[in-house]
DNA sequence: AGCTATGTGACAAAACTGTGACACATATAG
DNA sequence: CTATATGTGTCACAGTTTTGTCACATAGCT
């Protein structure tokens, strides 16, 4: 799950970052709503954190800019937490409110919630439809099964599309930095994601002395 | 749905079991713990809400009563809203922590989302009857029983169906967080439920490296 | 003690993973 | 243009990991 967390207060960013990544989350934390916004357009998330009072602009409105690119849910985690302004932010489409100051395992226990509730981890592309939850893709209604490291691999090559992805960087992502497998052991997960994808193999481009890239159409 | 509704404040409470008997639900409102108590020994409820001050004592108390008596979920409404109050409720078995004063559309909007998480206390499918209170599943009239933990993972697999639920996320959450059993504990839970499952034991899928799914047809 | 509910360990079965070999493709130099 | 070097696609195999299942140990209750 792909995290972003935007708040301005460094200890408190820290914090929360390393507690997210300790659940198993992939936490990207930044402070300003202009390094948010190239995060969002960059890379696909599963969740977003954010404080409402930033110093280059109001979380409110950062919102809004989300809702327009995608449908991730977001957390407004703030010390504005007058009646109307939780309000505002369920209506700008929040599915949780916590106020600060909070405790932890609070924010924790929250967290978990909304991710269990709303955390749905798909990719949808005309007919190809892939779910990261369940390691499924469909294509036309006709459905396969992933395992672990195809779904790995396919995820981190489209949060990142259109950039393109060294083996080097799948290796250290994937299996971890202790890993060292043979960069021809990428190679063979790709065979078998392009197996799986059928027609959408054709997406997944392999770029000559670097690596692969998922272009959206 | 049966709702149970505990709020001193009688306009309050007039307002909100109106508007939760507008959004379909069962709603029972009293005043006292005294009274709840009562009802809470009666019948049985998929959902509490409840405030924490109330006049023959806390609210905090009456969930502990809760707690020992049944698994279901319940939200507290109160004016105690420090870090502290809030995570005191949420240790106490708490699903949700609204603050007073709220909005009318804040409390349907959190209300809703918790009986999507924690559902009913009846699955029906085709010729298959769950229910999770009496511990029975039915399958064309041939009922058996299942143990807690069984119930417990199978409703907790349906409640988040067709999500993916791990291993640990179950062990959390049917175990609780203190507790360690191994890994192979949940898996024979799974074997016990599909043997009771019987002919719909297929609904439930194992998804190999992260965990269960149960899949409604 | 007898009973039930629950957790553990062992082992087989199933699925996943990484490797090397080889064919094929693409770049670069001559 | 051809030869050579280097990178990539694909396959089958064997080792490893995960899961299904069973029999048994333990704990708590009556």
């Amino acid at each position: 799950m792909n995290v972003l967390l935007l708040e301005d207060d460094k200890s408190l960013g820290a914090t929360l970052k390393s507690r997210l990544e300790k659940e198993g989350l992939t936490a990207h934390w930044v402070s300003t709503i202009q390094d948010a916004k190239q995060l969002v357009d960059e890379q696909t998330f599963q969740l977003i954190i954010l404080d409402v009072g930033l110093p280059d602009g109001s979380g409110f409105a950062f919102s809004k800019y989300v809702r327009q690119k995608t449908n991730c849910p977001f957390i407004f985690v703030t010390a504005q937490t007058s009646a109307e302004d939780r309000l505002q932010g369920y209506e700008l489409g929040a599915v949780e409110f916590i106020p600060k100051p909070f405790h932890l395992k609070e924010f924790l226990i929250r967290v978990k919630n909304t991710i269990q509730l709303h955390g749905s981890d798909e990719f949808v592309m005309d007919d190809l439809k892939v779910n990261f939850n369940t390691l499924t893709v469909e294509i036309n209604g006709q459905s396969s099964e992933f395992n672990l490291k195809e779904a790995a691999v396919l995820k981190m090559l489209i949060n990142l599309s259109p950039k393109v992805v060294s083996r080097d960087q799948l290796l250290d992502h994937v299996w971890g930095e202790d890993q060292f497998p043979s960069q021809r052991t990428v190679d063979n997960v790709i065979v078998s994601l392009r197996q799986k994808l059928g027609s959408y193999s054709v997406l997944i481009h392999s770029v000559r002395g670097v690596g692969y890239v998922f272009k959206k159409n």
